[in-house]
DNA sequence: TCAGTTATTGTATTTGTTACACTAATTATA
DNA sequence: TATAATTAGTGTAACAAATACAATAACTGA
């Protein structure tokens, strides 16, 4: 792999995860400092990407992003939209986070939107040198760049996703209850739904498959697992499921 | 504008039409010849693309494209996926061509994809140094580049939005009847529908109006004239027609 | 005027969606 | 050890949507 990286080309990763009943997007800490260090000018927060290399593909470049923050490989990963505005990197916060680097991003760049789903708590955060946490979706404002639209977009992407695909499984751990699918669900597309009409549903999707285990050490009655059958999944989907 | 490029990005277009019932797609004879121009080397067929300017956002790259092969403006243009692999430019007669023009084209190309619709009819094919057709979306093959990928992607994207999104409307002209629209959708989807059914679907959208007027000339019962109100389709949409 | 062609319309059946409330199993606490 | 607290789990009736299906109407060309 040859680490020239191509200047105007670079992929943005979206990480959600579920956790606590809420949708989480893994974000980077931008502090810039005056050049003395002891002041900070300001701090926002930032989705993780990076320039692509000359040799790579995008979806290589995004697998890459991706295992750097989180040290996980073979996440689902989607490519969802790319980001061309010329002024995507012209916010005053940027301007000065540019000048700390001279002109290394002076060029004009396009960027690669990319989302990834996996349950927030298989990631063990282990950075050095950046501060990286999960947010709750709803609680995010005042990125960095033009990360809030694409953040934006990722989401209405995803919410469509899910209601057209299982993909939204991916983002439970991998025994989970029906209650929690329907909370993922209920957090994600911002609505509530009848727990006996849901249960019918899922009762459809044959790659929802029950476990032959229980919840244990819950004070209450504890819940049948169940996993989510990614090879019964594709197996059975059908391919065009028409509206009209 | 300036009309420096930038190398390694550019945009390709897939425009889409409808005509004697069936979905076409507008493409661009590519011929090879040899140095003496005398024979040819090879010939096949592209879709049409460039390379983005400096100062111009992915959107106005789209449009100056559709441009300056239709001669239209303010066509509905949708980007729906970026193509960034390795060998995407790679194959034998596309070596061929590259070498042609010396090593212009010997950068790592990543490409954004749009798509456009329009009824096929609204063209007026102009063009002095190129040979410019509509071909059958099904007749097409061994085209350049990547671009057979490129219109798959496109197609599955069409049919997607056709199923969710009113926009393959805009492949009809702008008067049309309940037939012509039938014949559409299956043509794009690849199904047939029943004629009541289908009516009593369209009955329910209030964005096909129909026309004080019919069809004349027909050998046979003139239809009623139904029309596209975009107008009235932005102002009726639901924001999430949610699937379970 | 009649043959050919496409347009237009309704109903009964089946399928899917919605609304709704009680019992069961576990832990924590009194 | 009984009871309170909490979440899990289940069925049915009403309503809405999707499907299957065939006869009559309006025009042109021969």
């Amino acid at each position: 792999m040859s680490h020239k990286w191509v200047p105007n080309l670079s992929v943005d990763c979206v990480i959600f995860g579920f956790d606590a009943d809420q949708l989480k997007v893994l974000l980077v800490e931008r502090t810039l400092r005056t050049t003395d260090k002891k002041n900070i000018v300001f701090s926002d927060l930032s989705l993780t990407g990076y320039h692509i290399y000359e040799d790579e593909d995008l979806d290589s470049a995004a697998a890459r992003i991706v295992k750097d923050l989180t040290g996980l490989d073979k996440l689902v990963l989607e490519q969802f939209y790319t980001f061309g505005s010329l002024d995507r990197l012209e916010h005053p916060n940027d301007k000065l986070w540019h000048e700390q680097f001279g002109d290394v991003f002076s060029h004009r760049v396009v960027t690669v939107g990319y989302f990834s789903l996996l349950p927030s708590t298989k990631v063990k955060i282990a950075q050095k040198d950046r501060v990286v946490r999960w947010y709750s979706v709803n609680e995010v404002q005042n990125m960095a760049f033009d990360h809030n639209q694409i953040l934006e977009k990722a989401l209405f992407h995803l919410r469509y996703k899910l209601q057209h695909d299982a993909i939204g499984l991916e983002l439970l751990p991998d025994k989970f209850t029906l209650s929690q699918m329907q909370r993922l669900y209920e957090a994600v597309l911002g609505t509530s739904f009848d727990k006996r009409n849901f249960r019918k549903k899922v009762a459809q999707m044959n790659f929802v498959v029950p476990l032959k285990e229980k919840q244990h050490g819950v004070p209450h009655k504890p819940a049948q697992l169940y996993m989510f059958s990614r090879d019964i999944f594709m197996r059975t989907r059908k391919e065009r499921p028409y509206f009209i």
